[in-house]
RNA sequence: CGGAGCGUAGCGCAGUCUGGUAGCGCACCUGCUUCGGGAGCAGGGGGUCGGAGGUUCGAAUCCUCUCGCUCCGACCA
């Protein structure tokens, strides 16, 4: 994409009503733009990288098995009866009435919908274990957005629901979930702590929330460090094998990991006291066993191998997709800008030509474009007839992790330079070793 | 929902106390010079001060109502 064709409305100075570094750089890198409060468009920039933590999101779930769907936002109020929350769930709900005065609300998660659709379509063990899930626009009132989308009114969610036949089967999937996330975590450059959690209004008794440290965050953590060491990394895990993913849940959740909510001094204290940690983090997701609990109260059953009818066991499982964005850049930044970690830049790289309108660097610079696109890699083309330090300024406050500068001096010695967004660490070399050295980088994010 | 504060040009702000018909920086447009970390000079365009009502000869400024936004708290992916 080259700049001068692109639409990337960047700020200068900081608007006022942002608060934490987040939000600020949101606004100011031209990714969102506020229209109420806690509802927001999604400028280019911040829809490409939203959609690279979906992508990341889906190709997790459906690696551990897990099929989408899509339900709607609007929702009949009557599923909500049936299982009791449409009185319970109070103002937080946007309530919606239609032009024939039917209930309606947009919804702030699925259990019910899911269930529905479960019980129209499934009466037989046979057809378990099931996960389904969608990635869709929630709503929830909340009395004080803040933060951006941090805690936006309106947010994207990845929600799932497994259903098992018996409680071990639906506590296998609570695992597989588990597993799951730390891989899409983890894809993300972030590393998230799953910690025992309080339930909340969705009910059940197991649950995990994965936290991401940061300063910013708005529940208070308690926890061992030697947490933050536990990497899933590369290995393979079969999520079919039920031992194999529980071992990588115990391994993930035997040391002390706790929200302010569950937090138990006297364990806390049993921690070595060079690793006990207090430390604020932000959710980012949070899975749920919790039973029968919609599959009885909304008639979810099915026929067990002996013709006898049981209510379906349930779990559901939810990342907040555009709150990510958020607690990525609060755990990647500095004081210029974005630092996005490979996996979900909305550009791999950014080209800065020093001398727009001089006939060798335009000439390097197209050709390095059309190499990097030849190769998959779309590149962030600085194509204005900007100086070097805006060019510059610019590229750091976007966050691209990598950046080319094509110069008239170094092309003089047949060389570019690249540079680390990170580091900061610059390298000198041909055009093509750039290329190769940009292309190995991104070889498998 | 309790407490606090703010709405003046695209963004950041001054002007409001002590009414006299709107200003600064950035951004934007034109020209010249500049050109490896947010350039300089010159010229130019853009707002009737969140909205409604009131007081007054006169309201961004005073009064009333209202809408919106932000922050602290309680609640939350």
């Amino acid at each position: 994409m080259r700049l001068t064709r692109y639409f990337l409305p960047v700020l200068k100075e900081n608007p006022a009503e942002a608060q934490i570094v987040s939000h600020r750089y949101m606004l100011r890198a031209g990714m969102i733009k506020q229209q109420a409060a806690g509802i927001y468009s999604w400028l280019p920039l911040g829809l490409r990288v939203l959609r690279r933590i979906e992508t990341i999101v889906n190709e997790e779930q459906q690696r551990a098995g897990h099929i989408p769907l899509l339900m709607p936002t609007l929702q009949p109020a009557d599923l909500w009866r049936e299982s009791g929350r449409y009185d319970d769930y109070g103002d937080e709900m946007l309530r919606i009435k239609d032009r024939g005065g039917r209930d309606l609300l947009f919804g702030p998660t699925n259990e019910e919908m899911i269930t529905d659709i479960f019980r129209s379509h499934v009466t037989s063990y046979k057809s378990l274990p099931l996960t389904l899930y969608h990635i869709q626009w929630k709503f929830r009132d909340e009395l004080r957005p803040r933060f951006g989308v941090m805690r936006g009114r309106e947010f994207l969610m990845k929600d799932g629901y497994n259903f098992d036949i018996d409680k071990d089967a639906a506590l296998h999937a609570y695992n597989r979930h588990m597993v799951s996330y730390l891989r899409t975590y983890e894809r993300m450059g972030l590393t998230a702590i799953p910690m025992r959690a309080a339930s909340g209004p969705i009910g059940g008794d197991n649950t995990h929330e994965f936290l991401v440290l940061a300063a910013t965050g708005e529940s208070e953590v308690f926890f061992d460090s030697a947490v933050t060491e536990l990497k899933l990394g590369a290995r393979a895990v079969d999520y079919d094998d039920r031992a194999a993913v529980a071992a990588v849940c115990q391994e993930f959740t035997t040391l002390y990991a706790r929200t302010d909510e569950t937090h138990d001094p006297a364990l806390f204290d049993a921690i070595p006291e060079a690793r006990r940690k207090v430390a604020r983090g932000i959710e980012v997701g949070q899975i749920f066993y919790f039973g029968t609990k919609y599959s009885e109260a909304m008639g979810a059953t099915v026929v067990t191998a002996e013709g006898t009818r049981v209510p379906v066991e349930m779990g559901s499982h939810g990342i907040g997709v555009s709150r990510l964005l958020g607690a990525i850049i609060e755990a990647s930044h500095d004081d210029k800008g974005i630092i996005w970690p490979e996996g979900v830049t909305p550009f791999p790289v950014g080209i800065v030509n020093l001398k727009q309108g001089d006939a060798g660097t335009d000439a390097a610079c197209d050709g390095l474009y059309k190499a990097l696109q030849l190769l998959g890699l779309e590149a962030l083309y600085d194509d204005r007839d900007e100086r070097a330090g805006a060019k510059f300024a610019t590229m750091d406050l976007i966050g691209l992790p990598w950046r080319i500068t094509v110069g008239p001096r170094g092309l003089a010695n047949g060389v570019v330079e690249v540079t680390s967004r990170r580091t900061g660490v610059s390298e000198e070399m041909t055009a093509e070793a750039a290329v190769a050295k940009i292309a190995a980088i991104y070889d498998g994010v």
